[in-house]
DNA sequence: TCCTTCCTACGAAACAATTCGTAGATCAGA
DNA sequence: TCTGATCTACGAATTGTTTCGTAGGAAGGA
């Protein structure tokens, strides 16, 4: 699998992406801290999957020092993109709408998040005039 | 794993779902017989997913037959529902905007589909007042 | 009755994902 | 220098998912 063929990140993966986000760059030790912090795992758990992570090319790395540092290698938004696209597909039949209703139905957003769906909304109607 | 406590199909299953969706009931063969007109498949991985379906609670059976009825137990919704859910979890931070935005972009609606979304959003804010 | 066809059941192989133990290198402090 | 802490690498166990071969029973037609 090369960087450019990457396919969903399973869901341990996906929980150190999120950390790698967030964070930026991290060592291994970075990020176990925050996943033990969340759930008990064990150190040489997160090591093993960020060497495969890295063998996929989920990740980079930098072994200039003792100790690794890993970054991840796809933005936030396009792995979000590639997830949501995938669930429309296997499960939505690839109607937008229906996936966009589940969403506000499963869990109701803030009076802010509605306006900015709204703006969204309008933009995107805007286009297909 | 009982039937009220369901965890998220696989990939395998879900195709399978989709498939009793569509038709309400079927045999191992109706299933089969769409699911290998999408790909290469064998009967008896059709009737083994099936049977392990059938222990997990996802779908029950009419074995009155020779050859046994299934049925989904779960509605589409509220397994579409769940799986929404459980995105919007792990990848999104339970962001139902951000996973919204993705969705719009990721494939754009039809101008009728928009026009259900702004009419659910219309709903929605009114609530909210 | 015998043969073919279709069915279920089931074990097991193949594969993928996750977890962990152990080994060996490196480094800092006593 | 010795000791302990920390690091990487790696093999392997474990668990979950998917695939398939084979066996045996039932049904229908020649």
């Amino acid at each position: 699998m090369t960087a450019n063929d990457v396919s969903r990140p399973t869901d341990a993966e996906l929980e150190i992406l999120k950390v790698l986000w967030e964070r930026g760059t991290c060592t291994v030790r970075d990020v176990f801290e925050v996943l033990s912090a969340a759930r008990e795992t064990g150190y040489t758990t997160t090591l093993k999957l960020l060497q495969i992570m890295f063998e996929k090319g989920l990740v980079s790395r930098d072994e200039s020092q003792k100790s690794h540092v890993y970054k991840a290698r796809a933005k936030q938004q396009a792995t979000q993109r590639m997830l949501v696209t995938d669930l429309l597909t296997r499960a939505f039949g690839g109607s937008t709408e229906k996936l966009v209703v589940q969403a506000l139905a499963a869990k109701k957003a803030s009076k802010e998040e509605l306006a900015e769906i709204r703006r969204l909304l309008n933009e995107l109607e805007g286009d297909e005039q």
